[in-house]
DNA sequence: TTTTAACCGAGACGGTACGTCTTGTCTTATA
DNA sequence: TATAAGACAAGACGTACCGTCTCGGTTAAAA
């Protein structure tokens, strides 16, 4: 019988490990000892730590609600705010290393990859936004709504890489290079 | 006076284990005793291992030319030939695991971050490419290059994370997303 | 719970090692090795391979009942005779260098030294035998026994670190020196 | 051309580290450094640390005079003096770690553990003044001066070892002892 | 109700790698 | 041409974690 108070002492120390200190300085041992629990408690559950990472971003410990997509109705609106907030949280020097941690992570565990790829992490309303978009008639019936979410996606994950400030105006520009082709 | 020898055979072995073996498996030991030569001598030069692979990358060792952008004249073409080229390449466990090693030591280094956000770690052709498009008029005199070239290539990381497959258009499609509002 | 496969296994390795090579080439890691242990297993539990040697001593496994005191009843042939016995090993290489190892060893760690200071790191019976001696008028009842000890003692430590070989009649005068005030 | 303010600088620079720190804690690296002197000077004239101690220990830069030994005409008086001197020296933190320094060194080195042999280091009067104890009728003309001579100064180097402060009366008894079979 | 089997915390174990320190050799440039 | 300066290959240091493996000490279901 699983202890369930184990399982989220566990997961609530990752989070707070990850957050503090960064991924690369996250130890099964740091792990144990932050829970209060035995080592073995841990490798029964998870084969690894980039797995637990992935177990904290799924139960939305890591990035809850953090970068809610809006929808106001105007799509362009949306995606702009939304990417704003990401390059905000990536200003500070705290989310710049939480981004960077789960890239670290998604290298180690596909898990995590494919959550990052759905919408960086989040309750992947992206997709769904998206879809909303073209119900709406904001976007062509035929617009490749997977590859303009991977363009948007995967201009934040290079920025958090490049460890560059987002300047003025980026964010626009770029949810207007992957909008363009699509709008009416 | 510092040895070239040494430092060649370093960035050598650097080269051969990351290829062989991937960044989470490369250690500095690994490297000494591949490159017959005492560890010091490696922490004398370089401050860690992510560094190492930053001078590696800069140096064209670890994806000289394999993916030449192309310039025929026509630039959706251009682009979708070298995008499909990289999908090809993490079509192939060793492509794939070389690519993630990059981002892996890309979350540890801003050099190399920087190298991959400028078009991949490769000659920053893309952005010469863009500009030549211009030039030609195949693109827009205001053309967001900066935006356009973080989509494409953000988009082809972020595949790579996923470590799903590109299918078929995959690219065509992404290059259009991007090339989308920036021509005629 | 300690493991005393481990500890056994441990001191028998630096037994050999020392006996082997001397004080001076031994290694933790040498240790670590030929016992087929982790080094962190060694140092859990020794503060120094100094120590490591002391409990060796302690045990009985460097030098155990190599130089037993015999007690024939005749004080003055006894003493001859043991130290007979240990300038017969001092002759040897081995000998020697295990000797010089053992002074190495006491001037890093005080339970060593403590250990050589009574009768040679063997069991102590030195002391003993001199009191014996007194009891059975041999010796004056208010002979020095400590400091008759320390004579004879420091003599042949002496001897080993000046390497210069025993010559005939030496053992028999440094009795003679050391029991000379004390006999009847 | 050998360089004599080198060589002064040298000497001086392990005298200095090994009354600092010990015997064990001196280093090539930190005699050169100390010295402003690069590390193949050392090595060009000198095959080990040990052996630098004993150029040291030669040129009575390490002991020089501190035990004098008297000759007010009575022997007992003098070596009790004598003695007691050193076992003061070894009753302060820094000479007690400088006599192990030198057994240590000993146990390397010959010349170092020969030096201590004849009179601990000093210049050997301890075997002119027992000789002229002879000339004066103080010993008898056929008493073992080497095993006297080996018997006193060993105790004092055992006393090293054990570390044990030297108590009252403990100088007086052991010249007893020494001197019981002689006199007279 | 008693057994028993799984899970728990704790932490020792054999290992690997870390980043530092020192060794003794070598090369360079300085004077 | 002997120096100081210091890079080099080698390898030990003591530390940090890895993932596995006992330990006893709770639970909780099965007998």
């Amino acid at each position: 019988m699983r202890s369930e108070a184990a399982r989220a002492a566990i997961l609530q120390a990752t989070v707070r490990l990850v957050q503090d200190r960064g991924y690369d300085r996250l130890t099964i041992e740091g792990i144990a000892a932050e829970a209060g629990v035995g080592k073995q408690t841990i490798y029964r559950w998870w084969p690894s730590r980039a797995a637990l990472v992935a177990d904290c971003l799924l139960g939305g410990l890591l990035l809850r609600d953090r970068f809610e997509l809006p929808n106001t109705g105007n799509l362009r609106d949306d995606l702009v705010a939304w990417v704003s907030s990401i390059f905000e949280l990536l200003g500070k020097p705290q989310g710049e290393m939480l981004m960077r941690s789960l890239i670290a992570a998604a290298t180690e565990n596909v898990d995590v990859g494919l959550r990052l790829y759905e919408s960086l992490g989040t309750d992947s309303s992206l997709t769904g936004r998206l879809q909303s978009a073209i119900d709406a008639s904001e976007l062509r019936p035929d617009a490749p709504l997977d590859e303009m979410r991977e363009a948007l996606v995967g201009a934040v994950i290079l920025r958090a890489l490049s460890r560059l400030p987002a300047g003025e105006g980026v964010a626009e520009r770029l949810v207007d290079v992957v909008l363009g082709s699509a709008t009416a």
